[in-house]
DNA sequence: CGCGTTTGACCGGCGC
DNA sequence: GCGCCGGTCAAACGCG
């Protein structure tokens, strides 16, 4: 079991099929504005009102929604990890040669260890001793490229043939380097060309894009639940950051803007209706 | 022109 | 000490 990518672009359609998240804020302005001068009937704005908070509540509601979805996919990309480290790890244990096997698959000697390819047991140690982590990219393999989406923005500073897989390996520094230790390194596993191996060392000292977005979006929301200001206002403005952070999610993630997508889409249409 | 990538050179660790 | 190897550096290069 192998994580997988989906290429989804969700953007041109969110924007196609919802006007009213991006669109219609901009016309409550114009109609507010207009509200001083013209006298419309009580009932009228009664029925706007009451479909503001509704609004309100909807995107409210989305947003606990996206949190949800957030920490689902947060919680399930962990077990992901961990079952693919074990899953590594048991099949090895069964076949504790499988090392050498392999330096003899391809090279046909053994000269030195790698850490790429370690033992089983100090592989997982040694990894979690270091802080090392390890993930399993399904991906086309004809495609050669050596890249692997994630929340961080990295730095190629190398690439090298090593010894014990006809893949180059590349090396990757956070963007943020020399200030942030983080690093990774990319190759095609050994065994599967389409799978693509990345490790991570060192932790980042600073929050991933994802993190930075719902950070944004948490204080927003906060702000938006203790305003007293107007509703037609604080509706535009708490709406127009929502949509560029959702925005920025669909963009970026497409497994999990996926499924977000699919539930801010039956939101809408129940709204529609 | 700035920024990210490429790639050959270089360095340090390790085994012999 | 020598050679091998993985990791890093930095100049050259390409692209927007």
């Amino acid at each position: 079991m192998v994580a997988t990518w989906i290429d989804l672009n969700l953007n041109p359609t969110f924007h196609n099929d919802t006007p009213i998240m991006e669109d219609q804020p901009s016309s409550y302005d114009d109609d507010w504005e207009e509200e001083e001068d013209c006298s419309f009937e009580k009932e009228v704005d009664d029925d706007r009102v009451g479909d503001l908070g509704r609004i309100s509540k909807e995107n409210r509601k989305l947003k606990e929604m996206l949190r949800i979805v957030w920490d689902n996919y947060n919680s399930l990309q962990t077990q992901v990890n961990k079952l693919m480290q074990q899953q590594q790890q048991q099949v090895l244990i069964s076949n504790p040669k499988k090392r050498k096997l392999d330096d003899e698959n391809s090279i046909g000697t053994v000269q030195q260890s790698s850490s790429w390819n370690k033992r089983p047991n100090d592989d997982h140690e040694l990894l979690l001793k270091a802080g090392i982590q390890r993930v399993y990219i399904q991906t086309d393999p004809s495609d050669k490229s050596l890249v692997v989406k994630d929340d961080y923005q990295w730095r190629k500073y190398g690439q090298k043939v090593t010894r014990d897989n006809p893949s180059p390996r590349a090396y990757y520094k956070c963007s943020f380097a020399p200030t942030c230790p983080a690093k990774k390194k990319v190759q095609r596993s050994v065994d599967d060309a389409g799978v693509l191996v990345a490790t991570y060392e060192g932790e980042h000292n600073h929050k991933s894009r994802k993190q930075e977005a719902m950070y944004v979006l948490a204080n927003e929301s906060d702000h938006h639940q203790i305003s007293t200001k107007s509703n037609f206002f604080d509706f535009t403005k708490f709406d127009q950051v929502l949509l560029q952070q959702m925005a920025t999610y669909l963009g970026k993630d497409p497994n999990f803007t996926a499924q977000l997508a699919a539930a801010i889409s039956s939101r809408i249409l129940e709204f529609d209706l």
